[in-house]
DNA sequence: TATGAATGAGAGTTCATTCAT
DNA sequence: TATGAATGAACTCTCATTCAT
């Protein structure tokens, strides 16, 4: 496949460059196949190394989904951050969603890989790089939530972490659901099977608006 | 030593009961171990049989565990319908939680189970096997959705539907974060964590309870 | 190699007889390739065997190789005591030697085991099975003492064991020291390599009867 | 962080103080773990070096640990004829052995590495390198044994060297016993071992006694 | 001379599944 | 029907060595 050599990353760029080249060869491979099909062997050959050169990047396969799920999810939470940092009102809750709608637009990876975290984090992870994950979805998420309070003012203090919360639960949830396997797509086209297709991105923002309208209507009802 | 070989399941009955003690013998070790861990050869072990047997009566590792999801799956559903069925007038919000919180209590093994099955029905299941498992699923879910129809007045046609597939996309979701590894455990001990240390059990109902209100708050103002 | 499938191991002798087979083919890949070169495929390969078969029987490569050392040792052992038996009267230093000599004969594989043991011990052994394999060593070099003790009567009670021990250090030095490698070989063939190139199984014995000569002649001085 | 880079040897002073730091620095590592623990990559580290820079000075692991041998081979020799040679007049066999187990004293990394040494010459070492190492050591040898049999007259000619390849044997033979596993002294400090507990450097020496009393005993009886 | 990124063969091991008995 | 020995592909990961820089 490659007779030519690998150009050394002699650098800190290129390095930098490397680990991305391989993230990048794992993304593919996993957008093509699921998680258990995506070998080191293979991520190795789409990046165009050897096996043993990705271990010099990444010590695990766990680390690399790992970095893949923080990139992506990273990816995500800075492009909604910024979407509401153009905000300088209050938002009704149908603009909220259309926002965050659009924001998730395109990131079905990201919607997997979320789905995958609880998975990749149960194995083969140390301590230190568990803690540091979290750690950083922790500041990241305490950021976005006082975004979230301020153009949702009918929410309290501290229900903004809470709404995210939610949220990621509701994109773990129909995540699974929305990339079904070859044989159960298969099921899915039986007319049967109809009650069962509903466009689960859709599902997500329904029940968003519903969940938003619900803290709404609670909190109006409290402060009577 | 080899001559204690099982007594062979001649009638129906007998197959049935041994099927079921495979299906137990594998609960019991999910209970203990996650998924991964719980290889065939001890779910053979632990329910007294050998390697080969248990493939008599299920044709893949998947299998035992689709079974086993549904089992669960339909246990919770009946305990559910049944506790709806009791109730002659229309609910509150807070009621039909109550009796969802109730009919959850002690069921955490379902929940881990819905959690897994994306993972179980992606791989080494055939057609038929996902076919007859998403059928059944939807016969069930149907019956159930009128009867929450039929006591949240508030909702439309079709919306029980949607509420359930809410509902169990919150469980799936959940369902991830409530049992976490060893090592994500020790993580959720630091003090910095404290945010991702939440009941999620109280989570799920938190926020549907929100989702019902959501619901019926929309669904008033629509009819004015 | 064997399209024929193997034979099924099914009831204890023939299962006895496999692990036989595995050990006698890591015994002849052994004689013509050193440890590393020894791998556990090519031990599957030699006895007809798939991979996984191998660890049915033998949980570790270690596992193999501690085996296949302890039925050399208690070969040697046994043959040992089988000829001090004969004995009825005390025997002379050199009687005593050419037995040892005897029973040494074609017994290179042993003495290249007994130099391998402590590598093999060193790494991916449990403590039962490091234990198991010193006890026993125990029970069979104590029975040994007492013959030795009365066939040579100089010794003093203890010194059967010493002595013993004293044989076992002197064939781990020898031993490595009579196996060179192909390079080692064509070195030893110079003729300024003439005072290495001795016959080392010979130096052992004379080493040996220097020993008993010594004990003897102290035991004689302590006694005036 | 890459400016940092070693001072480049220009000199063949500086080659030969740098050829030294790597093999202090795989010294003190093989005094810490075993030779398979002690990987190139923590020698060059160790020695402050890049990987490829250690291979400028070695061409292959092997030949730093043939090195070492050779270094505290050496080491020992010279320090084993000095003292033979503070020597005017012959010796008693205990004064021999006393000399003997001083200049042993705290030698226990020599030890391990002569007990090493057929393992490291049986791989990947060139004829040049195995001659090399031989040639030096019989000289050595020969120079030594020379010594020997003028402080001890009951040698005849060609027992010194025969002598001193019977201690080699010996120290080879308790090296290996001497440093067990973690597993195995844990194995050895159970009551049932306590005859494999025994001291082995004791032993090297109380061998060693018997054996110098019994060639003298046969040197007496021959002139007889 | 010095670097360290890249190599890649090969290691030991696991386990769902098959099939001769 | 029941067994469990046999399978073998697949797995992750290591490390002495090379060589472009």
């Amino acid at each position: 496949m490659n007779n030519s050599h690998v150009r050394r990353a002699t650098n800190e760029d290129q390095k930098i460059a490397r680990r991305q080249a391989i993230l990048d060869g794992a993304r593919q491979l996993f957008v093509e196949a699921d998680y258990f099909d995506v070998s080191m062997a293979i991520i190795a050959k789409r990046s165009g190394l050897a096996k043993g050169t990705v271990y010099l990047y990444f010590k695990t396969k766990e680390e690399i989904f790992l970095s893949l799920s923080t990139e992506e999810l990273e990816n995500w939470l800075s492009a909604f951050e910024t979407r509401l940092r153009e905000q300088v009102r209050p938002l009704e809750n149908t603009e909220f969603v259309d926002i965050l709608r659009d924001t998730f637009m395109g990131r079905h990876l990201m919607q997997r890989l979320v789905s995958l975290l609880h998975l990749v984090l149960e194995k083969n992870i140390t301590y230190e790089e568990a803690f540091a994950f979290k750690l950083n979805l922790k500041t990241r998420m305490n950021r976005l939530s006082k975004l979230v309070e301020q153009v949702l003012p009918f929410l309290a203090e501290g229900q903004g972490f809470s709404l995210l919360s939610m949220l990621h639960c509701l994109v773990v949830g129909s995540g699974q659901m929305s990339d079904p396997s070859p044989v159960l797509k298969q099921v899915l086209e039986h007319p049967e099977m109809e009650p069962f297709r509903v466009d689960l991105e859709k599902d997500i923002f329904d029940t968003f608006s519903f969940l938003l309208e619900g803290m709404k209507s609670v909190s109006e009802n409290q402060s009577c």
